[in-house]
DNA sequence: ATTCCCTCCTGCGCGC
DNA sequence: TGCGCGCAGGAGGGAA
């Protein structure tokens, strides 16, 4: 389920219940997500703090810390939902399901983390805050969508030497990170670009619309999934995705909202792309 | 360097 | 109803 904005909604939840918290013990059950859970985390974590619960991307950075000096204990969690995963508050004591492969226990409530597929990542970088942009999953991660840097000028020159097709181009987390399958789709639509066109022919003014376009998208798929972020992270984490009607994703056959032709679904780099032919060029 | 293909997993819907 | 197949919101790694 997770691109950007669900990423963004589940840690809008979580922190509130997590900022100040002491966490009293952790539960490893999985023997492997995507990397192995680093067993560490079972003496490192209980007794720290909560500090802080940022987000890079698709990754959430949950910040600890336990004393200081020499014996204390700082780091990051760095958790990636991959595919199918989710975090969720439960009652302490509620059973485990068959794919709960993590808990961090808290004083009065779990943050369970629940992952069918198992392309999730949870793992711990030490130091401080910061320190956690050299973990190596992290310091390849391109720009962030939302913030200052996204701009007109700088997609334009992104894509400049990129022949392939821009729908997954947009996808490569090392250029730009957060837009997955579905606001790929749904940003080049809102842009009036077709996925098959060769990124390096993009304009420069159509790469601003599209700059915009994927501000939109997030936005507001953020807005809609934060009005029902209570739901979402209290209960089986699928609320709050797809509040949004989606233009053209999954809508293969179906009109297009905007023009009345019909979406098609093409298959790009392993994935299913969808487009209006009307509307994007 | 860029791009494509494969892979890691489980679950679900579809056609037969 | 049961079974096999293809597909699913991610992304690293290897090959060309």
């Amino acid at each position: 389920m997770p691109e950007l904005p669900e990423v963004e909604v589940c840690r809008m939840g979580i922190a509130p219940e997590l900022l100040g918290r002491e966490i009293r013990a952790v539960v490893i059950r999985a023997p492997r997500l995507r990397h192995e859970i680093p067993p560490a985390l079972r003496e490192l974590l209980p007794g720290c703090l909560i500090v802080d619960v940022r987000r890079r991307g698709k990754y959430l950075l949950i910040d600890c810390r336990r004393g200081n000096g020499k014996g204390g204990v700082e780091g990051t969690l760095i958790v990636h939902l991959g595919m199918s995963g989710n975090l969720r508050f439960v009652p302490s004591e509620l059973p485990p399901e068959k794919h709960d492969h993590f808990d961090l226990v808290l004083p009065d409530q779990i943050l369970r983390f629940a992952d069918p597929r198992r392309f999730g990542v949870i793992l711990w970088h030490p130091g401080p805050p910061a320190a956690v942009a050299a973990h190596p999953l992290i310091a390849v991660l391109g720009v962030e969508p939302l913030a200052g840097d996204f701009t007109a000028a700088w997609l334009h020159q992104a894509l400049a030497r990129r022949q392939a097709p821009v729908k997954p181009v947009l996808m490569d987390g090392h250029l730009v990170v957060g837009i997955g399958n579905i606001y790929a789709s749904e940003s080049l639509f809102r842009a009036g670009i077709s996925p098959l066109r060769a990124a390096s022919r993009i304009s420069r003014l159509r790469c601003g619309v599209l700059v915009d376009a994927v501000r939109e998208t997030l936005s507001a798929a953020i807005a809609a999934g934060g009005s029902s972020i209570r739901d979402y992270v209290h209960s089986d984490g699928g609320a709050g995705c797809f509040q949004i009607q989606a233009g053209v994703y999954d809508r293969a056959g179906q009109n297009c909202l905007r023009c009345g032709g019909t979406v098609r679904q093409i298959r790009q780099a392993g994935r299913s792309s969808y487009y209006c032919p009307g509307c994007q060029h």
